[in-house]
DNA sequence: CGCTGGTATATGGTATACCAGATGACACTA
DNA sequence: TAGTGTCATCTGGTATACCATATACCAGCG
């Protein structure tokens, strides 16, 4: 059958250079290994502007609002510098994100569909034994998936929010945890019993579980991993 | 003894208009009961630059920050409205909120001092019994600050500055919360328990009594706070 | 009177010019 | 040589002018 009116589209607005601005720095700047090496970690407003094309007002609320957001540094007449986190930063957004995924579980198991909670089983199984072997920034992102799947069913938008603006940072160094095999293959170990804690609708359970299972990572890279 | 070098301060250098502005902002908005009445709700970037005596240039910077926190909403070529939280973003606030000071507890347990932890009774004993008579803005104000000094003995810097960023959002609809005498009075009563627990570093009873303090506030916010 | 289309105005977005303080090179002095 | 003053320059902060579009108002037409 053919249409017999016009059904159109809203056009979709051209995000604002600000935005765009904003995404393309982020994006480069969490791209970037910045706990490696001698990376220059300095940026400055004029050069980005000519490269991006746009002039330095929209770029500057873009470099505020990630600076706001710990990302960058920006320092009156001496420049803009891409932060690197302290171990204790980095440890203490891990707690924070412990908590947050443990309520986010807890809240799961009220509101969340079986078919929802079922299809973590996905995310899991993916990795079982063998593919451990795989290499660990494979692994690594899917460990992230998994948890944020969690988070995703506690249907907590804020908790959300949060954990997304941490998991850039953590994600920065992941490459500098040790993920030995052993981690890995308990890690995975830990998220089946979360999941069965979760199907039992156990919510006490399933939040002390994801809360233990996040703060042995932060143990781990308290212990083991070296920043600066 | 007098001193025998000049010991100085580093002169404190003036904040810049951004920061100023923003902090005027954020105040009057805070200070406004945005729930009330028909208050103006639209603000305009050259009135507000105007009153400031300052260009639109760092107003616009201030009014971007508070736009990321969530207090106002900057649309273009629309205006810049201020922003009333839903009882749905109130009632999560008060969740994410609930399993951060329910961490802080937990981690107060290991860190923190026995005389920071036996400060906390002088910030109950105030209010105790007949005290609950007075006028519920006046407790509300307490109680906030008996669970700020909880979240601070955690030692979590980001905990505590997220906890910050939440109280002010919360604290703009106490007064739309019907704090009567029953709940105050139990309030107390789960303050006294939460502070023996701390004292006993009894972490996984302090936290779970402060997460359950909190989630029973949120459930009272969702069944009997009406917003809008 | 009511709908339609043009148009003035309001308002946030962007570009540009200038300002002030921080930095470093360098010459000068003791 | 070490310390100091000067100055060019770099860099983020601020002011201002202009741009593009959403909105409201109004004239014109039926």
């Amino acid at each position: 059958m053919s249409a017999n009116r016009l059904s159109l589209e809203p056009i979709g607005e051209s995000q604002s250079l600000k935005a765009r601005a904003y995404k393309a720095l982020k994006a480069a700047i969490t791209q970037m290994n910045i706990y490696d090496s001698k990376v220059e970690l300095r940026l400055d407003e004029r050069d980005l502007s000519a490269k991006f094309g746009i002039s330095r007002t929209p770029l500057r609320e873009a470099l505020a609002q990630l600076d706001q957001e710990g990302l960058v540094r920006v320092v009156a007449r001496r420049g803009i510098f891409i932060v690197r986190k302290t171990k204790e930063e980095i440890t203490e957004m891990i707690t924070v994100w412990a908590a947050l995924e443990s309520m986010a579980a807890r809240l799961a198991c009220k509101v969340a569909g079986d078919e929802e909670i079922a299809a973590l089983h996905d995310l899991v199984d993916d990795f079982s034994q063998d593919a451990v072997a795989r290499r660990m920034g494979e692994y690594s992102d899917a460990n992230i998936t998994f948890h944020q799947a969690i988070i995703g069913l506690g249907k907590n938008q804020l908790i959300s929010d949060i954990t997304d603006g941490l998991f850039v940072h953590v994600r920065a160094i992941r490459n500098r945890a040790i993920f030995e095999d052993d981690r890995a293959k308990r890690s995975i170990g830990d998220h089946k019993v979360i999941i069965e804690a979760l199907e039992a609708r156990d919510g006490e359970r399933a939040g002390k579980l994801v809360c233990d299972h996040t703060m042995r990572l932060r143990d781990h890279v308290e212990r083991y991993v070296d920043i600066e």
